[in-house]
DNA sequence: TATAAGATTTACT
DNA sequence: GTAAATCTTATAT
């Protein structure tokens, strides 16, 4: 089932971030469908948070879709090579989202591996930047709606959380002072596919 | 206008 | 363990 854009319009971004662990993130490009469980996030919160890119409420021409409503997808590059997946969330004007750390690929696994050209299934959607380059996330998705049909996210069959989550601080956010400090990370315990440094 | 640092990954020493 | 890759934004000249 899509998740619909009540869900994403709450206003707890941390409750957002527990909640997205489990769901299936879809992408469609290029005619190539790739699908995968996400197993790691992390809740940013534009308006309290010195870690979010829109502290505090600043709007800027990268972040501006963090302003609008929930429900639409946050692209943004880092570091000048990668592209990292956010959720937006909240009402408009709440600049809130949650970042998409780690997958669990599905579908179109074959598919992931041409683009992160590796010919091991091995680790190809664990960290940020990895995943968007697996699912092909770049700033062409920015802002676009995710109920639309180049991106969605599902509510997977069973409903059921089968693994343990653990909640913990954020990482590479060390500048952001106390607020780094936050346990805004959410994960779950021994899966494979999550992010290791 | 110039410089520094960042929600990272990969390759090399 | 360290460095390089290289775009956006903030802060300082």
């Amino acid at each position: 089932m899509i998740i619909q854009k009540d869900f994403y319009e709450r206003d707890d971004v941390v409750l957002i971030a527990r909640e997205l662990l489990g769901t299936v993130l879809h992408t469609r490009i290029d005619n190539a469908l790739t699908t995968g469980m996400i197993v790691e996030t992390e809740a940013y919160c534009g308006s309290i948070d010195r870690a979010s890119h829109a502290f505090p409420n600043r709007k800027t021409k990268r972040n501006h879709i963090m302003f609008d409503s929930g429900g639409k997808a946050y692209v943004y590059l880092i570091y000048g090579i990668h592209y990292l997946f956010n959720i937006v969330t909240n009402r408009s004007g709440a600049p809130d989202a949650v970042l998409i750390r780690a997958l669990q690929p599905i579908q179109g696994i074959e598919t992931m591996m041409r683009r992160r050209k590796k010919s091991s299934s091995e680790r190809i959607t664990s960290g940020p930047g990895s995943l968007s380059q697996a699912m092909a996330i770049d700033l062409n998705l920015y802002g676009e709606d995710l109920q639309g049909n180049k991106v969605w996210l599902e509510f997977s069959g069973n409903g059921t959380d089968p693994q343990e989550v653990v909640q913990t601080t954020r990482i590479g956010v060390d500048y952001a002072g106390e607020d780094a400090k936050l346990r805004w990370r959410f994960y779950y315990k021994d899966n494979p596919w999550v992010s290791k440094p």
